[in-house]
DNA sequence: GGCACTCTTGCAAGCTGTTCGCAATAACAA
DNA sequence: TTGTTATTGCGAACAGCTTGCAAGAGTGCC
């Protein structure tokens, strides 16, 4: 399925649900589909989207993107302290390692996290819904680059 | 130890730094220790301190939370997407677990994590530093009230 | 195509949580 | 007591996000 097919099988969800589709709208799909190995967030969007549609403002970005988060086509992931990043929905089967002092973001299978959450499940009646949040920690690299002491700023 | 020698013993910390024992770092200390139970916000420990020292302003809060956090003394957590709450680093040993619904935070003892962290980093070498950061989802109570069907409106 | 209906948009203002620059002040060492 | 330097309050600024509103653009219907 090519991205003109998609975003066109998009927008039919989007008209169901009684929405229109605008141009803004189609070109803030387009970027989604380019970008949707980078994790982007609201900024990286609209500053894509702008550069053939430069009218287009950063809020028609935020709303369409809670339209979409809405319909179940997309959803939100906070990694660290920055801002939120957006997925397609069907991307969504991994969770997110984000090192704390590079920054990097390091993918894991869902699976991971099963029995952790069976456990939690029964022990705390609670039910772990990780999909929008993160792990926070440190990745090799940096923790050999000055591992022996304390782990020195870790950021807000 | 009664508070007043444990805000000495820490004041005495941050005097081994360099720093200096003012009347609003004595006032913050005891807020934070009277308040240690209900993981306060910048917010919440500014009103309490201008309960009894009007002058002292919430950037004087922030900057010393900075410090006694570099020193060790105390970290921050981050709460689902509300502001930031503090927590003597002593009391560390727990995690927290968020209920995106009705904000409830359940506590749950470090080891939880013990085989997940283990897995993730011989399989990942990534080292999880989950004090920081909160595992999100549904308490039990919420999970019951408007289970059958879509999850609703999670928040941002 | 043209029309009416109403959803969407750009813009600017506003909000929350946090940071920063700065001159005045207060703590400490000697 | 005094000099040195850390700290303070204040206000402005910041990032990320939300909102109100009037103008504009999709859509269904004829």
């Amino acid at each position: 399925m090519d991205a003109a097919t998609r975003i066109d099988a998009m927008l039919a969800r989007v008209r169901a649900d009684g929405g229109r589709a605008t141009t803004a709208r189609r070109a803030i799909l387009q970027t989604l589909i380019d970008h949707h190995d980078v994790h982007p967030t609201v900024e990286h969007i609209t500053t894509t989207v702008q550069a053939n549609h430069p009218e287009v403002a950063e809020s028609t970005v935020y709303r369409f993107l809670d339209e979409l988060e809405r319909l179940g086509i997309v959803e939100h992931v906070r990694l660290g302290h920055g801002p939120t990043v957006y997925h397609f929905a069907e991307d969504t089967n991994h969770h997110h390692l984000v090192c704390s002092t590079c920054g990097r973001v390091t993918e894991v299978p869902q699976r991971i996290f099963d029995s952790l959450s069976k456990r939690v499940l029964r022990d705390y009646a609670f039910e772990i819904e990780a999909r929008h949040f993160t792990l926070a920690g440190r990745c090799q690299t940096c923790d050999e680059q000055d591992s022996p002491g304390v782990h020195g700023h870790s950021h807000r």
